[in-house]
DNA sequence: CTGAAAGCGCTTACAG
DNA sequence: CTGAAAGCGCTTACAG
């Protein structure tokens, strides 16, 4: 199993610079050798050691991808783009995770840049200003998907994150709903925090209709903080609605709800965000804003392999996105 | 950023072998020369290419996970228990997925091996005869996750699904109900599908119970196939609980009770497995048999690192099971 | 304590 | 069409 080309020379009775050439269909050698080579690899089932390969090429074929966990749906999906865009283009990818509040990105970075890799790429980091500067230190193609990247310059893929709350505010005003409290947002995220809520304020000004500061229950996305916080809220505040900030988030948020006696979406409307497979895992399945999640990986993919060959700039992707009617939003009117 | 060891040890003043030696501490150096060389190194931002490292020692410091996808949160969680192992030792992890049929696993396992990887963690792989074959051949230390390594003579980690599908089907019993279909288990699978139909119907027999074969609904895990089985089954059957696969096959049957007007757990009881994250994000919460998923994964990476370095074969590992009683299981009693 | 040198397994000009 | 040789960036006996 683990013979070398040498091996492979001596037994086809040729230089190991013809095994090279023909285990990279280079060309180059009669169609004879060729054979009699390929005959051989198969026979003795040799496979090339990428390490050295990648040694002497300078190039390891490998994109690593920094992400804060696996386990939420949301970076489930993308990871699944990414795994299939490169393995199409036969990559392979080097996963470390940044740690969900991006405490082991440092140690990320770095065990992915002594490995080489070909491309890098960034999935919903929570970086700080030292890691951004070690990013830009960095010269392998790099993107960032749903990262804060607009106050720095790089290249992302990324909804608009401004438009599709303004959106999705507004469908919930059209369903008839005036007092929409917002859910399990950071306020001080600039990625997803900051752009949402101006989308949401928008809507109301859009619609002359008034804005209760206390209807923004901030959060970090997750279902703990969305519960407790909708829980606490719950009893001084009379929406009808609720937009959260993630589909894990609208989860929280209906715990909370029913936990008070209340019934989604009889009682209060519930809007998730992103359009995870948890949306439809939960119960009423949720009306959610849909990301698409698995296309932002295998782009992201496709845009680095790309700037590999052609060694051109990554240009940026705004994705559009979508809104999902399912069943937790009812309509007032 | 990439420059190299002769670099440092020419800004150094030392040869490459010092600088070799300072880099991984291995001693037998002066302590001037020492911080010297440190300081140039961190000054220079340098970083050791692990590539070539890994060819001189023949030791890549990685492992390859081979998995069907890492979107099902069942493999999200195993997937971060050998991602924080891993992370602690200073592992790698390269990522392939095998496809959910297993489609991809010939190039999944040809790519981890050309990238030569210094272990191999199979999870729930869905493996021809060929496959085995493939693997038997390989003298990377490698183990398999719930896969069905007991006709073949694998290291493995697994749950005992014999056991714990008669747990569970006793618990149900013990709970008043008699009637229990078993919903999404695949009865050819020799991992899953075959010992908990065996511990199911183990279960009836202690209590004295007569199981109609009609109860038997079988599936891949999934939530649609189990939906759809349900579906069909419901009307010619009257079981008061359902024994599921899965949580995902959970979530299906509770899809297609309620389509038939049926309140879960007034008049329908429904119990999951695996109490992947999704046991709690669904509603009513469910009632499963816990696996320690996270525990699996970095056991695991553990066990390869250990054979790593003591070379000593796998042993294999069933790890305890837990019945965690949430909201979809009623008392008849 | 330190360096020169060989070698890990490939690839790729360069000759022929 | 094919081979000898240099070299990718490290590590590690072997001398000294």
């Amino acid at each position: 199993m683990t013979l070398s080309m040498v091996e492979i020379a001596k037994r086809a009775g040729v230089s190991v610079a013809t095994v090279s050439r023909v285990m990279n269909k280079k060309g180059g050698y009669g169609k004879a050798t060729g054979e009699k080579v390929e005959a051989i690899i198969k026979e003795a089932g040799y496979q090339k050691n990428e390490m050295a390969s990648g040694l002497k090429r300078k190039f390891t074929r490998s994109i690593g991808v920094i992400i804060p966990n696996v386990v939420t749906n949301y970076f489930g999906l993308i990871v699944e783009g990414i795994e299939e865009e490169a393995r199409k283009n036969g990559y392979s990818i080097l996963l470390a995770h940044s740690g969900n509040g991006g405490e082991h990105f440092e140690h990320a970075l770095a065990t992915l840049t002594e490995r080489r890799v070909s491309g890098l790429i960034f999935v919903s980091v929570q970086t700080t200003d030292d890691d951004y500067d070690l990013v830009k230190q960095s010269t392998t193609p790099h993107i960032f998907i749903s990262s804060d990247s607009d106050t720095q310059d790089f290249s992302k893929i990324k909804i608009d994150d401004y438009q599709a709350a303004l959106e999705a505010t507004r469908y919930l005003i059209g369903k008839g709903h005036k007092k929409i409290g917002l859910v399990g947002l950071n306020p001080t995220d600039k990625v997803a925090g900051e752009p949402r809520i101006k989308g949401y304020r928008r809507a109301f000004e859009e619609a002359n209709l008034q804005l209760d500061e206390k209807w923004i229950i901030s959060g970090d996305f997750g279902v703990e903080t969305a519960e407790k916080g909708v829980e606490i809220s719950l009893d001084q505040i009379d929406t009808t609605a609720l937009f959260c900030a993630s589909d894990e988030a609208a989860i929280g948020a209906m715990k909370a709800c029913r936990k008070k006696g209340l019934n989604v979406p009889e009682d209060i409307s519930i809007m998730g965000f992103d359009d995870s497979t948890t949306a439809k895992l939960c119960y009423p399945e949720l009306t959610t804003v849909h990301q698409p999640l698995f296309e932002m990986g295998s782009q992201s993919v496709f845009k680095i392999i790309q700037a590999i060959e052609t060694n051109d700039v990554i240009e940026s992707d705004i994705v559009p996105f979508d809104i999902i009617e399912r069943e937790s939003v009812v309509s007032l009117t």
